[in-house]
DNA sequence: CACATTTCAGACCAAATGGTAAAAAACCAT
DNA sequence: ATGGTTTTTTACCATTTGGTCTGAAATGTG
């Protein structure tokens, strides 16, 4: 009770005076734990992590970690919630009028440049999948679909218009989102196989163009 | 110590007498209990599992389970072995004599089968990745690489032979593998937005054959 | 600078849960 | 049947860990 009511006093007065000494210092703080959890949320689970490890991470005690937040499961929703916000921003930039070619070749390496460099993100939502996205429900459910419908229509306005071959677009759609978050999700195992990593430029560009290659012209000859 | 004893010993009779009534109830009861393991841990992972639901979902009690299986951790171990034989079993097709088209057509269909047929395994694959895949240290490292580096060696060759157009072997493997296993781990995700699944024979088909035409001919018109 | 308010850290608690011990039941060969 | 072995159950324990309580320190303000 009590608690909830200090959160919410927090946010309007960050809100309010966002510059104040104290309320900056909080929100430091609150986007170092919130760092940490998805660190750590990402590679273990929310089960998986502790409290006391979170709070280590960020560099805070326990107790402060939960001075800030409610619960853990607070903070994972937290988390979430602005997870979710940098990872749908990218599929907006589809539009009809730009070229087809490009735009898909701008997507995928944005979406590949997402997996170099926020990869927690990416096993995060992952795993939100794995688990059967429970809390996404809503979040995905219809936002999510429309979004996905309308970069679809513009899809199939450019295989209408000789731009594409014909292709379902949301097969096409899954296909760039699959291939590019599988080098964040799967890292482990293109290490073990390549032994590079995303993080190399060249193994960066390399895959990059091979990526784009591949779902532009495929691999069958000529 | 007594109780790997007993583990052992259940082995060796089931090996030598592998008809007894008793070997026979005690093998359907392990094997019942490793797919309900597979299933949750598959969906909550390891940690968000309690060892008394596995139970429940076998229809044995969770003292009955500890005896079969000396921990929760020894039981996932074993989940984990029998998978990976599942798991990396297809890609031994790949063979140079085999005409390129149809083997990479083929790889697809079953990849695609897997996932459509055996997504609990995908998803704790995917899962056991996400954590680092700490325990497949050794189970995967030098076999799955000599395995993907040979299969590759067979891709430069239809390269070299013009029966594929040039690409990166690893990278064409990545991309089948990731958009097949995709269909499988973010099940909820492509069901919300298509608002089919893979078990509707005509979504399969259409699912293929779209995967297919993207990776061999992409998407670029003519 | 003194007082009120906010923030913090260490001790502590209680519930959840993995695992054990030992007895009871089921089973099988002789 | 029966003696011994294997499987199952009942009762229980020990640890982990999310979360709270309390007193102290830091902070800001009139």
């Amino acid at each position: 009770m009590s608690s909830e009511k200090i959160t919410v006093n927090s946010k309007t007065s960050q809100a309010l005076s966002g510059g104040s000494k104290r309320s900056r210092a909080k929100l430091d703080k609150k986007n170092a734990i919130m760092q940490a959890a998805l660190e750590l949320f990402s590679r273990h689970g929310v089960k998986g992590t502790r409290v006391e490890k979170i709070a280590a991470l960020a560099k805070v005690s326990k107790t402060n970690l939960l001075y800030y937040f409610n619960s853990k499961e607070q903070l994972y929703i937290d988390v979430m919630q602005r997870l979710l916000q940098v990872w749908l921003a990218p599929l907006a930039s589809f539009n009809e009028e730009q070229d087809a070619i490009e735009t898909i070749n701008d997507y995928i390496r944005v979406k590949l440049e997402l997996s170099r460099d926020h990869p927690a993100e990416s096993r995060l939502f992952c795993m939100e999948m794995l688990h059967g996205a429970p809390l996404l429900e809503d979040q995905l459910k219809s936002p999510l679909k429309e979004l996905v419908d309308s970069k679809a229509a513009v899809i199939n306005a450019w295989i209408a218009a000789g731009k594409l071959a014909p292709v379902d677009p949301y097969h096409l759609i899954f296909t760039i989102w699959s291939t590019t978050q599988h080098y964040a999700d799967f890292r482990v195992q293109i290490e073990s196989i390549t032994s590079k990593n995303l993080d190399d430029p060249a193994f960066f560009e390399n895959t990059l163009s091979n990526l784009q290659s591949i779902i532009l012209q495929g691999v069958r000859p000529n």
